[in-house]
RNA sequence: GCCCAGGUAGCUCAGUUGGUAGAGCAGCGGACUGAAAAUCCGCGUGUCGGUGGUUCAAUUCCGCCCCUGGGCA
């Protein structure tokens, strides 16, 4: 019989997490995150990972594994998903996969391409010749360097545009040519069963506004305050998980407490919007299931 | 009570020398292959406070009224 997998997705502060516990305590299975900010070794309370007795009712993978200078990404997140997967300890156990990246689960489902790391001496390359043109320069560089990339990437998204170049300089080869070199998806062979967690609108928002608030009641301050304390690059992932920048400028001084919670909180809807449009166009085929009314 | 300044989108405001109006933010929709809680694209959602008057035409000009803020009493 096949391995069992299960992937839970959802949009931040639907209650997954309670959901994937719930089911990892009646299989015996283990929960693996597939949150690209859960991964980070700080901001616990910030990113909404599991709690301490959270993890002692159930076995849990990749939370907190990467230090908060690293820059994690989709390719390391599945490297160690792969290890999990590979792990003699869990042989046989189901995995359950939760979390609200939608790009990951892509990454999962349908593996991704094998493209050789790029030194950052190409990315800064990459960077200055993005960096100071404008729109429609943009365009034109990446027409004129990589025709094959401009016709797939259309708009001038400097962050894409940026990775393009910058594979490019540092493999000699389009980002196109390597993304037609896909390796092959990690579950492959198992039986997997696919969740979307539904939530009103509305209610998703009052939840969001109260999880906040709790967060800050649990030690978020502090969490920024220890984080603005490594004087990380302000461009690193965790230094952009939603909450950093609006606790660190309310603690400056700035604005006010109810002002950061606003801004937070019209972030945190934002990002939850941005899942919704992946789930509803990429998970159509998922099961769809509301969110318990807990 | 009098004087002044305002009342225009969910919010903060622009604007129309009279031809029913537009920015930012919020919101809505979309994209997404190593930063993805990121990054990017598209879309104005409106009795222009109310009511009379002038006018072919009033959100705009005039009168009155209501509301808000400030000042004088």
């Amino acid at each position: 019989m096949a391995r069992k997998a299960i992937l839970i997705a959802g949009p931040t502060a639907s209650g997954k997490s309670a959901f994937g516990l719930t089911r990892a305590r009646e299989t015996g299975g283990v929960i693996v995150n597939a949150d690209s900010m859960q991964v980070y070794d700080v901001l616990r309370v910030l990113t909404a990972r599991p709690s301490v007795d959270d993890l002692a009712r159930a076995d849990h993978r990749l939370y907190g594994f990467v230090a908060p200078e690293t820059r994690c990404s989709v390719g390391s997140w599945l490297a160690a998903v792969d290890a999990v997967i590979s792990d003699s300890a869990l042989e046989g156990r189901e995995l359950i996969f939760v979390g609200g990246t939608g790009l990951y689960f892509d990454a999962l489902e349908n593996g991704i391409a094998d493209i050789p790391d790029v030194p950052t001496e190409a990315i800064a390359e990459a960077e200055a010749l993005v960096l100071p043109l404008d729109r429609d320069e943009r365009i034109g560089l990446l027409k004129a360097r990589d025709p094959e990339m401009a016709a797939t990437l259309g708009e001038p998204d400097p962050q894409r545009l940026i990775r393009a170049l910058s594979v490019l300089i540092g493999t000699g080869r389009s980002l196109a040519f390597w993304q037609t070199r896909v390796s092959p998806p990690l579950l492959d062979g198992f039986d997997v069963d696919r969740i979307v967690i539904e939530i009103d609108k509305t209610k998703l928002s009052e939840r969001i506004e109260a999880r906040f608030r709790a967060m800050l009641d649990m030690g978020a301050i502090d969490e920024v305050t220890d984080l603005m304390g490594l004087a990380l690059a302000p461009d690193l992932p965790v230094m952009k998980a939603i909450g950093v920048r609006e606790i660190a400028v309310w603690q400056s001084g700035a604005i006010s407490k109810e002002e950061a919670i606003a801004r937070a909180v019209i972030a945190t809807r934002q990002y939850a919007k941005r899942q919704r449009t992946w789930f509803r166009q990429r998970m159509r085929s998922w099961r769809w299931i509301s969110s318990p009314e807990w």
